[in-house]
RNA sequence: UCCAGAGUAGCUCAAUGGUAGAGCACGCGGCUGUUAACCGUGGGGUUGUAGGUUCGAGCCCUACCUCUGGAGCCA
């Protein structure tokens, strides 16, 4: 029976029998043996092999090259060399699938760009191992996170009708030929239809009824964004609560972000390990930092205060009623708070129709988190459940109540103050890994020009 | 989409306008309880694409393509 890696280099006895399946990462020769180096994806270490000369399969050794897929059985004992604790004592070997010569990955470093080039074949290297594992791991921990907390799961449609969300371009679906403008009621929705941008308006419904839920999946924007940041496809957490203000809505997105700290710290190790070596040695130290400490939270106001009256020059000047710059929020968070930074309370010209309007008629309800490095990882707001300001706000916007009459009937029946926000899962494992492309952290990224894979 | 920078061997990079090179990888030989092994040796190129300038272009000019960094949009 084949054992993972993973268990394997745990052991705490030597064990006899031991059969491991996987990838040859390296080979070193001896005359009276082979040292064969495999890793199965379990985990990032490899398993150092010893295979003498003579051992049944061992004429195949030569085509046990970097890449090659093999089976190893043998006896696991204590290394007698230093570098690892363990190593294995083939009784046997055996050649499943050949890398030739034209296997691409090297045992040397590689770029993340040449990588990419190779999206196929990357999550056999030591990085886009560790990435997707802590991402599946995190993944794990984002449902525990919100089921521990009573919230419900919801899946919210992929495909969506609702035209203009706000949150961006969107793509289109459409099963009509040539002019696809031309009669949209023959299509096959019978209307227009898109890639959604955002679950949180269906979200809201089933806040509106089962209190405290939660979306995650995928989220699509047709903008020709072309940064380390955005993708045209990407993962979307979406919380939303009833009965909750901003205050609380803060609460969740901190207490959230926190726990996914402390989860990768806990559960990714070996793993947030090879980051803080190779990619962001400051990694542990900014983890350790999210998760003792409570993020700043300042009024847009005061934060646009601190903006002026810093003495330093932007490039983009600082303006009341204006969002703040990638510049801006970079300053606040790396420079002036150093921390985790929570603005909200935005002017409401800048900011969607559906958040609440503050008592001062010229706030609204907003909160964006705001991470060194990254900028924003999370956006969101306490929700208009006043139905005459709901209506107001659809005004000032010019949009159509009719085209959200589901969405405002919420304000009708049984209307509830309730918040929520939205959270980009790969600005997140970006923020936990310290990877600094969001197309690294995603399997295959899907960008302007680019849909390989 | 805008502003910069880059594109040379499988990978990472050199090369005053004058015969395209190195390290790693790969092949072969040797050595060794090895650890990104080591030593020797060999093969490997339409210099991103298309034009142009020049006696001569990897290098200068133009356009396009791709990638990287920054900006905008946002998560």
């Amino acid at each position: 029976m084949r054992t993972l890696i993973k268990s394997v280099l745990l052991e705490s006895e030597p064990r006899q029998g031991v059969t491991v399946k996987g990838w040859v990462r390296t080979r070193r020769d001896s005359k009276a043996f082979s040292f064969l180096e495999l890793n199965d994806g379990s985990c990032l270490g490899n398993l150092q092999a010893v295979v003498d000369v003579g051992t049944p399969g061992w004429e195949q050794l030569p085509h046990m090259t970097t890449g090659a897929s093999i089976v190893i059985e043998g006896n696991l004992v204590p290394s007698p060399a230093a570098g690892q604790k363990w190593e294995l004592r083939a009784t046997r070997v055996e050649l499943v699938g050949l890398a030739d010569t034209t296997y691409p990955l090297q045992k040397k470093g590689h770029t993340t760009e040449f990588l990419r080039t190779i999206a196929h074949l990357r999550p056999r290297s030591n990085l886009y191992g560790a990435v997707f594992r802590v991402r599946s791991r995190l993944a794990y921990a984002v449902h525990q996170f919100f089921q521990e907390r009573d919230f419900v799961y919801v899946h919210t449609p992929i495909i969506t009708a609702s035209d203009c969300e706000g949150a961006g371009e969107m793509f289109r679906v459409t099963t009509l030929k040539g002019n696809i403008e031309e009669k949209p009621e023959t299509d096959f929705f019978g209307k227009k239809a898109y890639l959604t941008v955002s679950g949180q308006l269906e979200g809201e419904t089933f806040a509106c009824a089962l209190s405290n839920i939660y979306t995650f999946g995928p989220t699509f924007r047709a903008e020709n964004s072309n940064t380390a940041r955005h993708a045209a496809e990407f993962w979307m957490i979406e919380p939303e609560m009833a009965f909750c203000d901003l205050q609380g809505d803060m609460d969740l997105g901190e207490a959230f972000i926190k726990a996914m700290a402390k989860h990768a710290v806990e559960h990714c190790a070996e793993d947030l390990g090879l980051f803080a070596k190779f990619v962001d040695k400051e990694l542990l130290s900014r983890l350790q930092f999210v998760i003792d400490r409570p993020f700043v939270r300042v009024p847009y106001t005061e934060a646009v205060e601190i903006l002026k009256k810093s003495g330093h020059t932007f490039e983009f000047p600082v303006e009341y009623g204006q969002n703040l710059q990638s510049e801006h929020e970079r300053f606040l968070t790396e420079r002036h708070f150093k921390s985790p930074t929570t603005v909200f309370n935005y002017p409401k010209e800048i900011k969607p129709f559906y958040m609440r309007q503050n008592d001062d008629g010229k706030t609204v309800t907003a909160m964006d988190v705001l991470v060194p490095g990254i900028g924003e990882v999370i956006g969101g707001a306490q929700r208009e459940e006043r139905l005459d300001h709901l209506l107001e706000n659809m005004r000032f916007h010019k949009l159509d109540p009719k085209d959200y009459w589901w969405y405002v009937d919420l304000r009708r029946y049984g209307s509830v103050p309730h918040a929520g926000f939205g959270l980009g899962f790969e600005r997140l494992l970006m923020f936990l890994t310290g990877i600094p492309n969001i197309r690294d952290v995603i399997p295959f990224s899907r960008t302007p020009g680019n849909a390989d894979f």
